[in-house]
DNA sequence: CTGGTGTCTCCCCCGGGGGGAGAGTCCACC
DNA sequence: GGTGGACTCTCCCCCCGGGGGAGACACCAG
């Protein structure tokens, strides 16, 4: 029998954390002494305290610690600890993308941004619409365009994807995302659905290379929105003309981004 | 100028993030209401925006944020973001070891630990000691060492370097380290001092590989001087018998691990 | 002028940890 | 058998960087 600092010594775990996570239900001490509270811990209950610290250096949340050791099954226990290292896998591929485009925003701009204002008619689409965190945007974008692609086929006769992006996913963190290719007559099957994507008036400008600092193209294209006294209104749309299904050459890669605007006719857009 | 909301739709950050960002004078509006309390954005901010969603991204506190805002010299701004992708680096490192030993932790440990009981004589050696935090272990290790080497030269002609781990760094996540190579005579440089290391009985057993997931058998070597009935007192002792400066083969490497205990005279370790 | 939407402040909550106060316990030594 | 020092207990507050929601006010188009 170990008391707490003798426990917390042997398996590198603070005593104050020891003792959250005994109220967690984390690791319960062999024994808790009835009139002093006092804990006292097993030898054998070493190796769990080093698994539940090695899976927090992972930043696995608690819950899902209790839930990793509630699980006797050892399969389904790497199951759930190969979830999590994907899910860090992700991390870090956002972490790659957040420095490159940092390093996009720290040099200077060469190039100024090309706008046009355009006149988007109404469209009829085949489209999977959903409620989506920021969180899950790349693999809800994913499993839609795998889907369209499935009931649609390969071919983009009618023209280029394109997406609908709320303007509640920016301000909220949640909002619907809707993904579309372009059909004469869209099927209806599984999520996908026939959608009329109405008229619009665009200011467009085309991203070009990667999709990670495209949000860098949203503030220049904002600005200059704001900056040509046009207001804003609706979801912003994307279009995608050179994508991964394309080429593998990321450079190559090019994504029309369309702010909807109420156009103040009197005005002409200056550069 | 943008209202919040606008300025929001355009940045992609939420209201109460922005509200947030300039209570703490991270990006303060270009006009606040004095009225109304109401914030206005210049569209020139937005870049600014992108920078700290981008660094917020990375993780990087919001001090640091402030300071790298604050810092107008491009060069040193660039060294600031530099650091700051370092420490990235080493974060990532630190993930990849604990997978690795989340890894040995979860395959069932087939050999049993060989552990033998030493007295080990007082010892003259060349030191560098001092504070350090958990998350400065290794950087402060990589230093002394170099220090060590730079001052008493490559050869290993006393035997092999060694350390010494207060408690209180496992338990508070702050303690004594001390790094040490013999030395018959040892100078008197920079942070290189002479120390004589006490003589101490202890549990020694040796760690193979990688120095990750050393606390596995840390852990093991614990529960067996828990199950020997030996009393734990003083500093953790490690040697590197085998390291990185000897061969780049990690599976190669030894450390020998050091449990410093009263010995029980009358007891006899079992296995 | 009026209603809807935007924005304000304020307080509470989350997760995962740390600091410190004040009181009670354990145990080795005398 | 005391006693002092080390250990442990609970409790409350703080950190970070966010989010939810209430209730009050501001803005602006019809």
């Amino acid at each position: 029998m170990l008391a707490i600092g003798e426990f917390s010594r042997l398996t590198h775990l603070s005593i104050r954390t020891l003792r959250r996570y005994h109220e967690g239900g984390l690791l319960e001490p062999e024994l808790v002494d009835a009139s002093s509270g006092y804990r006292y811990y097993s030898a054998d209950q070493i190796p769990v305290a080093q698994v539940i610290h090695r899976l927090r250096e992972l930043d696995v949340p608690l819950a899902d610690v209790r839930r990793i050791l509630g699980t006797s099954d050892p399969d389904a226990r790497a199951a759930l600890v190969a979830a999590h290292l994907s899910r860090l896998e992700a991390e870090l591929a956002r972490t790659r993308h957040a420095v490159t485009s940092l390093r996009r925003l720290l040099t200077p701009e060469p190039a100024p941004l090309h706008v046009e204002l355009r006149a988007e008619p109404e469209t009829m689409v085949a489209a999977v619409a959903d409620d989506v965190s920021t969180g899950d945007v790349a693999a809800w974008f994913a499993g839609a365009m795998s889907e369209l692609d499935a009931v649609l086929g390969p071919s983009a006769e009618h023209g280029p994807a394109g997406g609908l992006y709320d303007n509640s996913l920016f301000e909220h963190g949640r909002g619907r995302l809707l993904l579309y290719r372009p059909s004469a007559a869209p099927p209806q099957r599984g999520r996908v659905h026939p959608v009329h994507l109405p008229a619009v008036e665009l200011a467009v400008t085309t991203h070009h290379g990667d999709h990670d600092d495209a949000d860098v193209t949203y503030g220049q294209l904002g600005a200059w929105v704001v900056a040509n006294a046009l207001t804003v209104a609706g979801p912003v749309r994307e279009r995608y003309l050179v994508g991964p299904r394309d080429t593998d050459d990321v450079a190559a890669w090019r994504t029309e981004i369309g702010w909807p605007v109420f156009r103040v006719a009197s005005e002409a857009p200056h550069p």
